[in-house]
DNA sequence: AAGCATGGATAGTGGCGCTATCCAACCGAG
DNA sequence: CTCGGTTGGATAGCGCCACTATCCATGCTT
């Protein structure tokens, strides 16, 4: 397959394409002649996955780029890849350390970690903090700027709903037989199902709400 | 208070406080002389929710002076007040019809309306499509080409979590009392919940998956 | 009266995700 | 074998966005 096939099968302009050879999102293709290359359904595969990531999942080139790399570095178990893939995920500004409120959403999070038994956050010894929990404190702290209140109470049943929608995740990703599949499936129904995620809960809102106030 | 204490007490510097004044996300200040302004904890609370939706909620400049425009609308009952600026948030790009794979991701998503009894996605008839469907079948579309399941029955535990949580916002949103507080709650809450949200996912995530992979 | 701060206007910056143009090499129809 | 059209590679440019820097007349402060 040349750039012109590759480029109507995917939907993607010859340029753009181009422009994913330059930035590494995509291997060359295999050269034929000293200005021809031959692509394969593989490139297809990943320039489809390139632009999920970058336009439903909003993801920057560089990060991809990352993401990417790590999905296919063959010096690393397949753990250490997910892991690796995963922290290359944009993750927002890192908290504002100089913010009071920043302190006070620490001991939320950390409080919430605790009751929920949850590892990867917090400062509870030996298991690494992961960047997600920077999010949370982010959050939480913007939260509580602007009084909006979100005590450890408050946040317990997101991250319950959250810890059953992590489970039907890697149920998800069981399904998939080589570990290499796993990761891959792994970061791809993280990001892609973002969207899926933000946009059911305001579907959801939205009924509920006609639920509650239709009578007035 | 003047333009250098409003920036001293929220961080933000003048220059973008001004920037913010010019686009119309903050209201000019009461003018007292012909070269100044002076500002008050209306300014600063409403300079602090344009920085939360920006930053945290990662909205862009113009979908930000929409959402501040409807809350504040005097002429619109809270509801509608609610509904337009619910309305102006970004919701990614429209589902490309003439991809195929955007047929069977509406099918799947009017099914599962369908089977939740949701009524504002799809063409179940007098119910207005909200944006949030597009976003839905956008993402559905994008997985499915990528060949990941996605079929009514898969979605069903995500949207059955996400009408938990959406109860559980609208609860929070009940704590206030009057409906001008209620409609800024309900438009802070849903966006600067996403990422509370997301990083709560991922947490979760990690989690769950040591806990059923730590023994190998 | 001196000197710095204020608010307003305007132009500029840096990053990002492409996109347009050019070019030599190449392929395939006639 | 020629010749129009295509290919991959390099480079420069574009449009958008969220600021940011500079300038200026005014005016408050001391």
């Amino acid at each position: 397959m040349r750039l012109a096939e590759l480029s109507t099968r995917s939907g993607v302009s010859t340029a753009t394409i181009k422009y994913y050879l330059r930035e590494g999102l995509l291997h060359p293709g295999r050269r034929v002649t000293a200005t021809q290359a031959e692509y394969d359904e593989g490139h297809l595969r990943r320039l489809r996955l390139v632009r999920a990531l970058i336009q439903v999942g909003r993801i920057p080139v560089n990060s991809a780029r990352e993401v990417l790399a790590a999905l296919q570095d063959e010096g690393l178990d397949p753990n250490r890849r997910l892991g690796t893939a995963v922290w290359a995920l944009p993750h927002g500004p890192a908290p504002d350390e100089a913010d009071p409120a920043t302190e006070t959403a620490r001991q939320t999070a950390d409080e919430l970690m605790d009751r929920l038994g949850w590892r990867y956050g917090g400062p509870s010894g030996e298991t690494p903090t992961v960047p997600a929990y920077g999010m949370l404190i982010t959050a939480i702290a913007a939260l509580s700027r602007l009084g909006y209140p979100c005590a450890t109470a408050d946040l317990e049943p997101y991250a319950r709903a959250m810890e059953r929608i992590a489970a039907t995740d890697l149920d998800l990703v069981e399904r998939y037989g080589t570990p290499d599949e796993q990761v891959e499936a792994a970061v791809a129904l993280t990001v892609l199902y973002e969207p899926v995620l933000l946009s059911l809960r305001r579907l959801a809102e939205a009924e509920e709400s006609r639920r509650r106030f239709d009578g007035r």
